[in-house]
DNA sequence: TTTTGGTTTCCTGTTT
DNA sequence: CAAACAGGAAACCAAA
């Protein structure tokens, strides 16, 4: 039960800031790489005091703007305004009563009129939201809905996971609890805005010339792929070896009573290749407000970072890979590899901290907001 | 079809 | 003692 309102939580909390957390005033944004916007919320960093609680559910958040009602339209606009520390007075909200489809249609001289300055911001807003919520939306809706089958099934079986479940709160070793939901955002897939365009605009560095491959969008969960988490239990196939044929990625594991249960028909297909790991990483690190509790910076300047929810860390990524039995310590040896392409250095002695090195990219704010413009 | 990059998995040993 | 870290080895898979 715990678990399954922790994922609903993770993904509610994913869409409202997701979805709530525009560009800030300072940087208007072409960011037709960047899905939902997610290059806004790198810039919201210093911004701690989101007008919108990363806990409180938007009323406009996570639907499509086409779709939303006129009270919709009003608090987006309020949000808008409250967001940008505009001058409300200056708004004439009679003018304002309008429904999201109305609004969406709205050229933004139309919009000039009614918000003035906020305008430009407002259409820009509107239109990353319309065309990306879908994609993103019903992947991850998807996943959720699976996940909660999942969940709900896992729970007369507490030892089912082994790692023990990412989504119930740890205490962080700094003393914080979590916050209060599992920031899942990028689990969810987010195409790695940074992967394509925010790489391109780093330092050329080597992987740049396969980085386009990584920043393809990677929402990559084929509806028709309904056997990511099969009702019939994905605990049993995290455990086991896939379907007949074709045999799970990676040194197969040792054969035990769970793979066995397995045989039969668990789906075996990988996610085709996305982000990489370094990059699902950086993405992260780079949405502060989705990935409270998950990672934190150390160094932000040096690129030093840690992860304090390690084995939920793990599990996003094994989501992303449909990977269910993705753990820590696997995670870490993927990222041990990075040390000697120089994509990670080694920070010694510190448990759970590493640092991005020369052959990493787009995670400095420089590169960020360059990227913006 | 083969090669290759990027993991994934497993393992043993070491360090914190 | 547990959790992380290290890094070798082997296997896998998608893309080139």
């Amino acid at each position: 039960m715990a678990a399954t309102c922790e994922i609903s939580n993770v993904f509610s909390n994913y869409f409202n800031t997701m979805y709530s957390s525009e560009d800030p005033p300072q940087a208007p944004v072409p960011s037709a790489a960047a899905p939902f916007g997610a290059n806004d919320l790198v810039v919201t960093l210093n911004n701690q005091q989101m007008p919108l609680e990363s806990t409180e559910k938007a009323s406009w958040s996570g639907e499509p703007p086409q779709l939303w009602s006129k009270a919709q339209v009003l608090d987006w606009i309020s949000y808008q305004v409250e967001k940008n520390k505009y001058d409300a007075s200056t708004i004439d909200f009679s003018r304002c009563d309008m429904d999201g489809a109305t609004l969406c249609n709205c050229a933004p001289e139309e919009l000039r009129l009614v918000f003035g300055p906020l305008a430009d911001q407002l259409h820009s807003q509107l239109w990353d939201l319309t065309s990306n919520v879908t994609d993103e939306l019903s992947w991850i809706i998807e996943l959720l809905e699976k996940d909660c089958v999942a969940f709900q099934e896992t729970l007369g079986d507490p030892g089912s996971f082994d790692q023990g479940s990412p989504f119930v709160p740890e205490v962080l070793d700094d003393g914080r609890q979590p916050s209060p939901y599992y920031p899942g955002s990028y689990g969810s897939g987010t195409p790695s805005p940074g992967s394509s365009d925010v790489s391109i605009t780093g330092t050329g560095t080597p992987q740049s010339s396969h980085s386009s491959d990584s920043g393809s969008s990677d929402v990559d969960l084929d509806p028709s792929d309904g056997k990511l988490f099969p009702s019939d239990g994905f605990l049993d196939y995290k455990k086991g070896e896939p379907k007949h044929g074709k045999r799970k990625r990676g040194r197969p594991r040792k054969l035990s009573k769970e793979s066995r249960e397995c045989l039969e028909g668990k789906k075996s297909k990988h996610a085709p290749r996305g982000t990489h790991l370094w990059e699902f990483i950086r993405d992260i690190l780079i949405h502060p407000e989705l990935n409270e509790g998950l990672m934190k910076w150390e160094n932000r300047q040096e690129g030093i970072f840690k992860f304090l929810r390690s084995e939920a860390v793990a599990q996003l990524w094994g989501q992303k890979k449909k990977n269910n039995s993705m753990t820590y310590e696997k995670l870490s040896r993927a990222m041990r590899y990075y040390y000697k392409r120089e994509i990670l250095e080694r920070v010694d002695g510190r448990r759970l901290v590493y640092k991005f090195g020369k052959n990493s990219s787009g995670w400095r704010e420089e590169e960020i907001s360059g990227s913006r413009s």
